[in-house]
RNA sequence: GCCGGUAUAGCUCAGCUGGUAGAGCAUCUGAUUUGUAAUCAGAGGGUCGGGGGUUCGAGUCCCUCUGCCGGCACCA
């Protein structure tokens, strides 16, 4: 006999070689039914793999993350079936559970095509219905090649040759006539497997994630437990869709793309921008507040610059070089660039720029730290895949800063770092930010005392402001470890945002130093370090989390008086001029137009708040507020809301100084 | 860069198996003076992404380039 402990903390008997599925079946019938798989120990097991002694129990349901995993897997294997069975000239590979889904990469030479979804997902859902059982079987690993290789799936056959590691056991499930290799577990049978799944889209993937290796199909799709949770995702990513950065961009005038004219860079339109500069002019008096020094450094410098900071080296191939030299001849003679022509780099980064004003002049230990801090605009040529909207750009300017400092003063000025990204999204509405911190990668540059202290120091300075890090080994930049700051979109990707990087290297080579107490000359350190990142990546993201219905001190537009009768016209102007004079931004519709369609089209806009005006308020000095959102309206005197709004207004750093 | 998809009016989209383009919204003009999410009428607007080919004839079929979309790879 056995004793299972069950997650009540109960204790019952069952006879030797029982499985979780008899632990079930004892327990109620119901749960028989909705079992998918155990928990046996904390470790997956199938509903029917016998347990090995005492063990703790706990059955897994498609109600818990685990069983909604399993399912997603399952039907990742189903897929594979089915294509297999439709398409016999198609090789399997792999086949993970992702978020909300699954994928399955598929090899064949013929393309599919989303047309052939809805014939795969009727042979998905065949196979569900025939309700084959799942057998795991234990192969050793020669025969599980041989048998592999013989039927042709050549990318198993490297699976188990390449990527398992020797004497783990190679487990195979089947279900009817096709198996495949799979850790496991799976569900007892493929009726199991409800039929709340659909395939979502088709695309290319490399073998192995590796470039260099050939491309594979890769199908994605959704399961869920039932049809209702399956409806509620799709609602979901219709949702999405409407906070699209690049929808709103183009329905609130913000900005434009135009792929032939300049692809990945942005047109900012004077809504747009207005945002810009309340970012920009915030951030400005943060970083002023924090000891920084605002710099504007080259656009072009010469490439033997670039060369001495290495970049020419490693990152040549993602820059915009210019020749130095004046074209000659007609217009419509081809222009010849001369063999000895110098040439020239737009800046795909500050830093290079930042140390030559670091350079100027003798620097002591008493200058330590300086913070020169650039609105820096940077061009990086991105690959053409890359390219997304204004989050992945090829032109853009990045809130950059370059603290040069000594090794003892890292950890203070990572921490306060730290404490001043954490304020400042909080300020936009950004709790939980995942922060990533990359140590030191194989081949490096430093001593391991150094990369320890530094990595100390990074750590502390995240926990001194209260985030929560993830660690990644060996991620780190040759010249030093660094913390990724990173947010999503509305759609789950995520995005890399602010950055700190120590760097111990570049002062190095550009010859960077200063004169220390004993008078002996010493190398500073550089910590790289960005809070948005991209003005144009953050900006996109506040687009997506506000889904364009900004907060009142980033709105473009935070007032339109709207009249009802042009009777109102004269009152209408005072009273925006008023509100200007509050220190607000105002537009005025005197359209002969009714109010109704006058709201429907400012509120299509999210601007916050729209004031009407007709005779009423014209005769009594007031404004009938509606809120962005709301249907109610709130009369109050020009003064008032001059006064009310214009708090409202008010950046949230400025509120604090105001408080 | 790679794989797949896609490109028609400012925007959203229709245009079946080839017979030289349509709708709604927007724009402009006129009427309407209106009380909280679309007032009515009329007009203008497109070498159907570029180039090449098949055909008596191409928005429609084929090739090619470019952009865009979804992934993959990349992201100092």
């Amino acid at each position: 006999m056995i004793n299972v402990t069950l997650p009540d903390g109960s204790v019952r008997q069952y006879e030797d070689g029982s499985s979780p599925s008899d632990v079930a079946m004892s327990i109620s019938p119901g749960l028989h039914k909705a079992a998918l798989a155990a928990k046996v120990n904390g470790e997956m097991y199938d509903l029917n793999r016998p347990l090995e002694g005492d063990a703790e129990v706990a059955i897994v349901t498609a109600r818990d993350k685990e069983g909604l995993e399993l399912l997603r897997h399952d039907a990742a294997h189903v897929l594979a079936q089915a294509v297999q069975e439709l398409y016999p000239d198609t090789q399997v590979t792999i086949g993970p559970v992702i978020d909300d889904g699954f994928y399955y990469d598929f090899a064949r030479e013929e393309p599919f095509s989303t047309e052939d979804f809805e014939k795969i997902e009727a042979k998905m859902r065949e196979i569900v219905d025939k309700d084959y059982p799942i057998i795991r079987e234990v192969w050793s690993k020669e025969d599980a090649i041989e048998t592999f290789k013989k039927i042709g799936e050549d990318y198993k056959a490297q699976i188990i040759d390449d990527i398992i590691p020797p004497g783990e056991p190679i487990t195979v499930y089947k279900q009817g006539d096709w198996f495949d290799l799979c850790r496991g577990p799976h569900l007892p049978s493929t009726g199991k497997l409800p039929k709340a799944f659909k395939l979502m889209k088709l695309a290319g993937a490399y073998w192995r994630g590796d470039s260099r290796n050939e491309m594979l199909q890769r199908m994605y799709g959704t399961a869920w437990a039932n049809e209702k949770d399956l409806k509620a995702h799709l609602t979901r990513l219709e949702e999405a869709e409407k906070r699209d950065h690049r929808k709103l961009g183009r329905e609130l005038d913000l900005f434009h793309l135009d792929g032939m004219a300049a692809a990945g860079s942005v047109f900012w339109h004077a809504k747009g921008y207005t945002i810009w500069r309340q970012i920009e002019s915030y951030m400005r008096r943060r970083l002023d507040a924090e000891g920084y020094d605002e710099i504007k450094t080259p656009q072009l410098m010469d490439s033997v610059q670039w060369e001495k900071s290495g970049h020419w080296g490693k990152y040549r191939e993602n820059m915009f070089i210019v020749p130095d030299f004046i074209p000659e001849g007609e217009e419509g003679v081809e222009i010849k660039v001369p063999e000895d022509a110098k040439l020239m780099a737009l800046k795909p980064m500050n830093c290079p720029a930042h140390v030559e004003v670091f350079k100027q002049g003798q620097k002591s230990y008493r200058d330590l730290p300086l913070r020169l801090a650039e609105f820096g605009c940077c061009h990086r040529n991105e690959p053409h895949g890359a390219i997304h909207g204004i989050m992945r750009v090829r032109q853009f300017t990045q809130d950059d800063a370059h603290i040069f400092c000594r090794e003892d003063q890292i950890v203070e000025e990572s921490i306060k770092f730290c404490r001043l990204l954490e304020s400042v999204y909080r300020d936009f509405g950004f709790e939980d930010i995942a922060v990533k911190l990359s140590t030191r990668p194989e081949i490096r540059a430093g001593s391991d005392e150094v990369w320890d202290r530094a990595e100390k120091g990074l750590q502390d300075a995240v926990e001194a402001a209260g985030l929560p890090c993830e660690i990644l080994p060996g991620e780190g930049a040759f010249y030093g470890p660094k913390l990724e700051f990173q947010l999503t979109d509305a759609i789950g990707r995520i995005w890399q945002c602010g950055t700190l990087q120590l760097d111990y290297v570049l002062p190095e080579r550009l010859g960077a130093e200063y004169t220390a107490p004993d008078g002996s000359r010493q190398r500073p350190v550089m910590l790289h370090r960005a809070i948005l990142g991209s003005m144009e990546r953050f900006i996109g993201i506040l687009i997506e989390e506000f889904s364009g219905a900004f907060p009142m001190w980033l709105s473009p537009v935070q007032v339109v008086v709207a009249t009802i009768t042009s009777e109102a016209d004269a009152y209408a102007e005072k009273a925006a001029e008023e509100l200007r004079k509050a220190g607000l931004r105002v537009e005025v519709d005197l359209r002969n137009e009714k109010i109704n369609y006058k709201v429907r089209e400012h509120s299509l806009q999210k601007v916050p708040v729209i004031a009407v005006v007709g005779e009423r308020e014209a005769a009594e000095g007031t404004l009938a507020l509606r809120r962005f959102g709301s249907k109610g309206q709130e009369i109050l005197s020009l003064a008032e809301t001059a006064q009310k709004l214009s708090d409202e207004a008010t950046a949230p750093d400025l509120k604090r100084v105001k408080a």
